[in-house]
DNA sequence: TCAAAAGTGTTTATAATACACCCATGG
DNA sequence: CCATGGGTGTATTATAAACACTTTTGA
């Protein structure tokens, strides 16, 4: 019958902080567990990471690594503020293919999802989630456009009270926060959605 | 270190025919095979189903077995004459949820890709499209907004020659074809794209 | 009173959809 | 010549993006 292959799971953790997409590594790696038999994935992944820390996790995908070793990743998202140990590495310099497709989904993501929920403190400006954005995405925003589009779809509503200006002052910023805490699509159909 | 699990993978085959979405079995179960030691997930996938005959591969996702056994599902998608050895079912019939994930994926990628060449012979008209996408999406679609969106996102070009009508006449159908037979992304960003 | 930062009002661009109408064929 | 299916022209709608301008603050 089935022969036996040695099964790992993979954590790749993002989150962005000062305006940089991080990624977490352990010992210079990205944290894994061995799957013991009989063990669910999920399990095996609390084991590599702290899965209570992380706002959102998704399975990535499954790789055969050198060594007849079987990978399967799976991308968690974390708050600036989250607590989590390990060592934060720039997105960037960390050039391991895992790390590009997990980037990707996120990139993807960003645009038709609430995502951003998993990436951002519980309330915020719009300028501070523009500063998310602009580093999960790799390219400008526009702060009337960002706050026009989630306000619209629903995704982002105001908190009470304002941040104060900084030294060199400025208008005071509204408070926002993501309404849900749970992946939901929010622009389903590109196009060829049902008739209405 | 890590303990040992048995590894399968599954092929969760699609195809569109007779304005049917149908699903591929094989002795009334999903396509699958054992993975072999150093064998690689596509190797394996290759020993479940004809590969070459699909026209389109993608992972789907990695779950956990009941007794301990872990199965990566690949999605795949075959025109309505591609020859394929096994018994075809209406998807609605197969309540697995790997064929629920596949149709799900078949779904989103519709339309926002060109994954509709896939399922599509070589040459079709739009009617005959329209049928396989009413299939694949579960709810109407209009032939004139089809052809429209394909074509104006470059997805679709026009061949020579033209469909004789039926016996019940009307105007004979223009032939089109895809442009592209590789999976592309045709609509990237639903908002949030880079600035202009 | 000025610079900085936030926020609003309005316009423009684009894409998808809806709908009316014209075209080409078989019977 | 009419029913049928195919196709085009054009209007409508929705959404995102761009841009000008106003608001509120610190210094």
């Amino acid at each position: 019958m089935a022969d036996s292959t040695s099964h790992a799971v993979v954590g790749v953790v993002l989150r962005v902080r000062e305006g940089r997409l991080e990624v977490l590594l352990l010992d210079g790696e990205l944290p894994s567990a061995p799957l013991a038999r009989d063990e669910s994935l999920e399990a095996a992944l609390a084991r590599a990471v702290d899965v209570g820390a992380l706002a959102h996790v998704e399975q990535l995908e499954t790789v055969a690594l050198a060594g007849g070793t079987i990978a399967t990743a799976y991308l968690g998202l974390a708050a600036p503020d989250a607590g989590l140990r390990g060592e934060w590495r720039a997105a960037s310099r960390v050039s391991v293919p895992l790390v590009a497709a997990a980037q990707a989904r996120l990139r993807g993501k960003l645009s038709y999802t609430n995502v951003g929920f998993a990436l951002a403190p519980a309330t915020f400006t719009i300028s501070e989630l523009r500063e998310i954005y602009v580093a999960a995405l790799g390219h400008d925003v526009s702060a009337t456009n960002l706050q026009r589009v989630l306000v619209r779809r629903g995704v982002l509503e105001r908190v009470d009270g304002r941040r104060a200006p900084g030294r060199t002052g400025g208008r005071p910023a509204a408070l926002f926060r993501f309404r849900s805490a749970r992946l939901e699509v929010t622009d389903e159909f590109a196009a060829l959605g049902p008739p209405r």
